[in-house]
DNA sequence: TTATAAACATTCATGAATGTATGTAAATAA
DNA sequence: TTATTTACATACATTCATGAATGTTTATAA
């Protein structure tokens, strides 16, 4: 039976879509034959050709559809006006990332894969760039946010708001890939939510 | 002509290593034919499997090669007797590691072979553990010198020395992190040494 | 109602990478 | 001096993934 209805046609695009994600954490994106992943969605290569037009096409798709609506998320935290502190939206926005991630096994699959299961050469060599911005954007935002603290003197004095946003930048981007990639047994992902609120507790005036 | 003398052959076993590293550079890793990695040492793949029993073997003699000798060096500074104040120590083994990141090409290009150019599945899943280890590893070593600094008063009252440990280890791997995979174009590295002084700056008591 | 095109499945040709097996000349040990 | 390895090069068989070409229904528009 082929020629199916639109909307059963979505349904198998999207079925393609879980079926890479879930070939490509356990193969890597390289090893991940287009075979593989069509056996995964219960079809054959020629569905995953009707839909994407090879591999690289279906990997950013499958990207796509979980970056978006997670940084249109943490972002709602960052720029949100009912924070006295916008100290509290920084904290608020990064824990919200860490949480999501840490609830959503989805979500943290194609983070795993982004981070250790991908090599960014040739036709993937643009998604470095892609996810690059997004991080080179979260330091301007928390920058500003941080400005916007340190005007209303709730940075602790002797700190200057581009240096304290770098430093966060780190941070997260550090515990993001400490996260998932060496965690083996480690009990780090019960601490996240206390490292954060001592990374912002060390920026924020009376430190009690 | 074969049969080269042992020292010959010791030789051509590094210019294979040293071809490795500029093709999985290059190519990424999985992308990596032992057929190119020969052609550029200048031999054929008879002599890449003479001296590796596969790509994974090669893979990790490349990175055994550079990853040994880092660690000696910034362990050297962590665990240095000659620093007054125990967070000078931790400021210089982590200046001295991204020096050397900076200054030396080789290091910089299996840096990110390992972030960026390979996938960490199969043969190759060990490698994140080898890498996670020194992770741990430098934490643990932060915590003790940090708490040396507690013990001495000169860690800023109200911060844990595991909680200081904890945000620098994240601080580092990120840095790490966004310098080689999102640099394009930004001047990241001339502001390297900088985040690490306000950073450690943070957790100094009497920050002017 | 019928033609068209959508949504796949199937088949085929091709190339590329791997591992192994075998060849070979020179260094080295005896 | 000669036998034996060493340090490769060459050749071969096999597997495997890709992309394109073609086949096959069936929803849908006219």
């Amino acid at each position: 039976m082929v020629r199916k209805t639109k909307e059963e046609a979505e349904q198998t695009r999207k079925e393609i879509i879980h079926a890479a994600r879930r070939v490509f954490h356990e193969y890597g994106v390289s090893r991940s034959t287009l075979e593989k992943i069509a056996k995964a969605a219960g079809v054959t290569r020629g569905a995953v050709y009707w839909h994407f037009q090879d591999k690289a096409e279906l990997f950013f798709a499958m990207r796509e559809d979980v970056f978006a609506p997670l940084v249109e998320r943490t972002d709602a935290y960052l720029l949100s006006e009912r924070f006295d502190n916008p100290l509290d939206a920084i904290e608020a926005s990064i824990t919200e990332f860490f949480r999501v991630l840490e609830d959503s096994a989805v979500v943290r699959e194609v983070f795993e894969i982004m981070i250790s299961r991908c090599e960014y050469v040739g036709e993937f060599s643009s998604v470095e760039e892609e996810v690059g911005r997004p991080a080179q954007d979260f330091l301007a935002k928390i920058e500003r946010v941080y400005r916007q603290a340190a005007e209303r003197g709730m940075l602790r004095p002797g700190i200057d708001p581009l240096d304290a946003a770098r430093d966060t930048w780190a941070f997260t981007s550090g515990l993001l890939h400490l996260l998932l990639s060496c965690q083996r047994g480690s009990d780090l992902s019960q601490q996240v939510s206390a490292m954060i609120r001592v990374h912002m507790a060390m920026r924020r005036i009376t430190p009690s």
